[in-house]
DNA sequence: CCGGCTATGGTG
DNA sequence: ACCATAGCCGGT
């Protein structure tokens, strides 16, 4: 008796497959189920999709027996593979990429043997749950917000969003939720997701201490910074059902967790949930349509993949509706898995939700523990003296913070000693010869880094171009300003009587494995008093004693050509400012002071009154009448090749032939001609996009879905042979 | 005349 | 993607 099997395996989302092909198995399978099967003269791990009554028109000599199934692995539940077959539609992926993708690529080269063997379950232990001494008493605002969230647990079902003020305690939230969701099903799990691997060791610790009582190993990571094996160990868990709580960055939202039942998103407008590479998905709007599909199983439309031509699109029957869209309850189901954003900035997307009732809104807006946020001082550049990097009265300010043994924290979005470095004769400057950028000057080890590439050299000692000596750097990065900061502060002393320590974080002086943890324990410590730093001090970190935060050259993203600059800085000062009077003992006197040549910008009015909905409805405003996100919908199309005239001609004629081939949804589309993108060329390939509007989500998808064959034959074509490559960005969150 | 490189095609 | 095969250069 044969059974017939629709299976994906691992094939590129350009390619001839984008589809299941037809297996044959001599047992029956259910889909979900991993297998090996034969592919061209490979053994590879596929997963059964779907199973068939018949093989169709395929001759059966043709198809192929599987290899065998995994042993001792349950099937991958329906939810998850309509999670990742409306990935793969959505963001015009093949659905293999996608499926195989999600899962640990260990499992793709393990033997029977060793399958076995990692399968042995640890004896689970379990305990009470902790004593209510143990727990901190809440805050009359986050004991609201949990039970709003639960209250509306009850009903509807909405995906929730924490407004909540930097300290205003959203982790103890996270925590009940999680805490009520465990202890109602003793099968139930929650996945915790955060934007940086950097801040999962914190956190981590945090969900350990509080849920100690279900046994060891409940609490997994995930996230790429593990090895291999550790990643399959918690994938395997969380796939079993053993671990209760599955915490990491955006590559968890596709965790096979058979029980989830909660999915927190922490810091939801934060960039790093969009994946850059391969299938761009943004992880929030997965989250929210997850929760949705484990909620109410297959939403209103199935979401099956149709059988289609080779090259053609993945189609899905609902791939009109957005993740984030298709949220919102429709009945009462046995199960519920709610979602829970949080954020002091949220996306604008998100808030939109929130203004039309689509969203639950739940709001903090006040510090735990009496804490109060920083008094914002914005410094008129126009006013002091010329090339100035810190302001005297910025300088007096930190001054006085050393003296008084407080820590300060300068946040400057720029790591190197300086971003150029040029002759002062002639015109030479430190281009990269591979890409269109210059090369930073790093002082500490004499060299000129391309920060796109790579390229390294030796800082030249005379100008390469007419031999001068006199080569300068221009502008400052993080090490020329921690230099700077030593000598204007030179003077003071600590309390103790010692001279000011100084210390920087960023990308360079974190490279090394356990540096970042190290340092920011010095911090923690009380061993620093100014901390200079890149975004990466911005975020998320429980710094106890910094009563200053300063901001000293955002003016750029002031006046980006992408709309979603302000949005970015806004959020980026929001939570620097959120890192100063963490302490209550100090926080009336703690200050964010912000640099800048237009102290009237109604973004710094904004920042200096906290308020984010002023913010926010201003920006609404602006969007709404460009048609921008959230109200409009966008893709880019990038294309990489040797020349400017091949990436762009490419793109151009991809275009050309979708109106004349009246592609569906191509009269509420709009596609612009292709441009050279801002660093338009790095690693010696030009790069080059195309942006496609609409105001219809459903137009768009249509209309890409259509157009991905027209540009699979467009790149055969004898003039773009040299093409690189091209990738279609959905909700691309950089333009 | 073999080896190594790149381009092209197929995988059920 | 991976793998195989075919087609073009260089040492010999």
């Amino acid at each position: 008796m044969s059974h017939w099997l629709q299976i994906v395996v691992a094939t590129p989302a350009h390619s001839a497959i984008a589809g299941p092909l037809t297996y044959r198995s001599a047992a029956p399978l259910s889909a979900g189920t991993l297998v090996r099967v034969p592919f061209g003269r490979r053994e590879v791990l596929g997963v059964v999709w779907d199973t068939l009554a018949d093989c169709g028109e395929m001759p059966e000599e043709n198809i192929r027996d599987i290899a065998g199934a995994l042993e001792g692995l349950g099937p991958l539940s329906s939810t998850w593979r309509q999670l990742v077959a409306f990935t793969a539609g959505y963001y015009q992926r093949s659905l293999g990429e996608v499926a195989l993708a999600a899962l640990p690529p260990q499992l793709r080269d393990l033997t029977a043997v060793q399958l076995a063997r990692r399968l042995k379950r640890p004896s689970s232990a379990t305990g009470s749950a902790p004593d209510t001494t143990e727990l901190i008493a809440l805050s009359a605002q986050q004991a609201s917000a949990i039970a709003q969230f639960d209250a509306e647990t009850m009903e509807k079902q909405r995906p929730a969003l924490l407004f909540g003020a930097t300290g205003s305690g959203k982790t103890e939230v996270y925590l009940r939720a999680a805490a009520r969701v465990l202890a109602q099903d003793p099968a139930a799990q929650v996945l915790v997701m955060v934007p940086e691997i950097n801040l999962t060791p914190q956190l981590q610790a945090r969900f350990e201490a509080r849920f100690a009582h279900l046994g060891a190993d409940r609490v997994v990571p995930m996230h790429s910074g593990l090895t291999p094996p550790q990643r399959l160990k918690g994938w395997l868990a969380a796939h079993s059902g053993l671990a209760r709580l599955v915490l990491g960055t955006r590559m968890a939202v596709f965790a096979s967790m058979p029980n989830l039942r909660l999915i927190v998103v922490d810091e939801e407008h934060d960039p790093s949930y969009k994946q850059q590479e391969g299938a761009r998905y943004s992880a929030r709007d997965l989250a929210v349509y997850r929760a949705r599909l484990e909620t109410n199983g297959p939403p209103r439309l199935p979401l099956r993949v149709l059988r289609c031509p080779p090259g053609g699109p993945l189609r899905l029957r609902s791939g009109e509706a957005s993740p984030a869209a298709l949220a919102g309850g429709d009945g009462s189901p046995a199960a519920t898995c709610r979602v829970l954003l949080g954020s002091a900035t949220p996306s604008l997307e998100s808030w939109q939700a929130t203004l039309t009732g689509r969203y639950q809104r739940l709001d903090m807006d006040e510090r735990i523990g009496a804490g109060q946020l920083p008094t914002v001082r914005r410094v008129d550049m126009n006013h002091q003296p010329r090339h100035c990097v810190i302001a005297p009265p910025l300088l007096a300010a930190i001054a006085e913070r050393v003296a008084r043994g407080e820590q300060s924290m300068i946040f400057l979005n720029r790591r190197g000693y300086a971003p150029v470095l040029a002759c002062l004769d002639c015109d030479w400057k430190s281009d990269c010869p591979h890409c269109s950028a210059y090369r930073v000057f790093h002082k500490i080890d004499r060299t000129l880094r391309c920060h796109h590439c790579g390229f390294t050299e030796r800082v030249p000692r005379a100008c390469p171009s007419c031999g001068n000596v006199d080569i300068a750097p221009i502008g400052r990065g993080t090490e020329r300003l921690e230099e700077h900061l030593a000598e204007l502060l030179a003077h003071v002393r600590r309390p103790d009587g010692e001279p000011v320590r100084i210390a920087r974080i960023d990308a360079d002086s974190t490279r090394l494995k356990g540096a970042l943890e190290s340092q920011l324990a010095r911090v923690h410590a009380g061993e620093v008093d100014v901390l200079v730093g890149t975004q990466m001090i911005a975020k998320g970190h429980d710094f106890r004693h910094i009563t200053l935060v300063a901001a000293v050259n955002t003016d750029s993203a002031l006046f980006s050509s992408d709309f979603r600059a302000p949005e970015r800085l806004f959020s980026l000062l929001m939570q620097a400012a959120g890192r100063a009077g963490r302490d209550a003992r100090h926080s009336a006197a703690s200050e964010m002071w912000v640099q800048t040549m237009h102290p009237d910008h109604p973004l710094f009015e904004a920042l200096k009154r906290h308020d984010y909905p002023a913010f926010a409805t201003r920006e609404l405003a602006e969007r709404q009448a460009a048609g921008l996100a959230p109200f409009g919908f966008s893709a880019l199309i990038r294309a990489d090749a040797r020349t400017q005239e091949v990436a762009q001609g490419f793109l151009n004629a991809a275009a050309q032939a979708a109106g004349q081939q009246q592609l569906p949804g191509h009269d509420h589309v709009t596609t612009y001609p292709a441009v050279p993108m801002t660093i338009q060329r790095v690693a010696d390939v030009e790069r080059a996009q195309m942006l496609v509007e609409s105001p219809s989500r459903k137009a768009l998808q249509g209309f890409l879905a259509a157009w991905q064959p027209v540009l699979f034959e467009t790149r055969r074509q004898a003039d773009f042979k040299s093409l690189v490559r091209w990738a279609i960005d959905v909700d691309p969150i950089a333009i």
